[in-house]
DNA sequence: GCATCAACCTAATGTTTGTCAGGTTGCCCT
DNA sequence: AGGGCAACCTGACAAACATTAGGTTGATGC
């Protein structure tokens, strides 16, 4: 999380936060027990952080900041929108997949975030979802895609994707890889369109 | 909740609950502002309830019967598997955005149940998916849909629908029918099938 | 007019909670 | 060799919490 040491205290510190949050809720977590399984005692998670607020907004803001950022070189280095979103679709499943209790946390505890934290979350949260809107705008422009409301769509597209990472089993039968190729084609041509799997006409 | 009096004071706690539960989470809410906002006093509480838990179980009971039964009335009464699937999708769009509370609570409280309480959600959770499932399978045997990987697709769906009530507002410009259309469209056609909207060829 | 009982109140109990003040340890730099 | 400081520990605090025991009230049925 931080960059200095690989895994420093405060970095075991976060990671055993997102993991706590994700199973037993911000407020379901003490920080006793979060101190336990960082491997220091109570009262020491106060030497890296000012309060319990505070390392749940430094999970956030870190989530967030890596996802638009990562996000941003990919979409950044391909200009066709198509191979853009597959692009997107990808990574979000990726991410989200490999970083479950993070990016889970960041999705389901907005509510535990004080007010002024809350607005700077919501900031980046908007930021990100923006990219997907840009990205379906351009695909319509350059005549690929047909969508009549693009806000609507996009949040339909997150949401499912968000998703995958409430289900997966990395010692189940399906890797990433499939996942991804089966949401994009679902995405691009649903239950009821092209029977064929050619979609890799791009540009 | 209760069908005696259409608002007893158990129906009122138990929406009440709902309502703080989605706010603030399971741990975050605390049963002295919940009997307050009810109308009553903090200890009064137990004179309907047993525990906090059993109010949060009841509110997940209670909600996933109804979603089983109603949507089970809901395609008994239709044959043809493309039109069942129209209608269940408007179906959970609707009941999910006119009860975001409980469907909300019932969504993500999961990890606040206790084993023994857990175990009887999930078994009716599995209930729902698989009428979603089956639906589906039916189609592909009526060649109606191609899809490879049902179970995956019908998450997906699920997935997608359910975050309606996230952002659903009912002030918003988009009335809940429209929203339903356009998933239905999305979902069938994707963003790169057909163009026009006739959808509406069902047997 | 009295017994009954559901609905509610009041006050308390024991535990858990976030937070903090003050102290200890061991490493680094000079 | 000794100052400085980050990393950590210990013990305590007040507040908040779910839960409970025992009491009050008012309507209903006989």
């Amino acid at each position: 999380m931080n960059n200095p040491k690989v895994s420093s205290r405060k970095t075991i510190i976060l990671r055993e936060a997102a993991r706590l949050f994700r199973e037993k809720g911000y407020s379901g977590t003490n920080l006793r027990e979060l101190a336990k399984s960082s491997g220091i005692q109570g009262g020491s998670i106060y030497h890296h952080f000012s309060s319990k607020q505070e390392i749940l907004y430094q999970i956030m803001e870190y989530t967030m900041t890596i996802l638009i950022s990562k996000i941003g070189e990919l979409i950044g280095s391909e200009p066709e929108p198509f191979e853009q979103l597959r692009k997107a679709i990808r990574f979000h499943i990726e991410y989200h997949t490999s970083n479950v209790n993070e990016t889970y946390v960041t999705d389901a505890e907005l509510r535990s975030l004080t007010p002024d934290n809350y607005k700077k979350i919501v900031v980046l949260r908007n930021k990100y979802e923006h990219i997907y809107i840009q990205i379906i705008k351009d695909g319509i422009r350059a005549e690929k895609m047909k969508i009549d409301d693009v806000k609507l769509v996009s949040k339909a597209l997150l949401q499912m994707l968000t998703g995958v990472s409430y289900w997966f089993d990395p010692n189940g039968s399906l890797r990433i890889n499939e996942i991804a190729n089966k949401y994009i084609k679902l995405f691009f041509w649903g239950i009821a369109g092209k029977d064929n799997q050619n979609h890799e006409e791009a540009s």
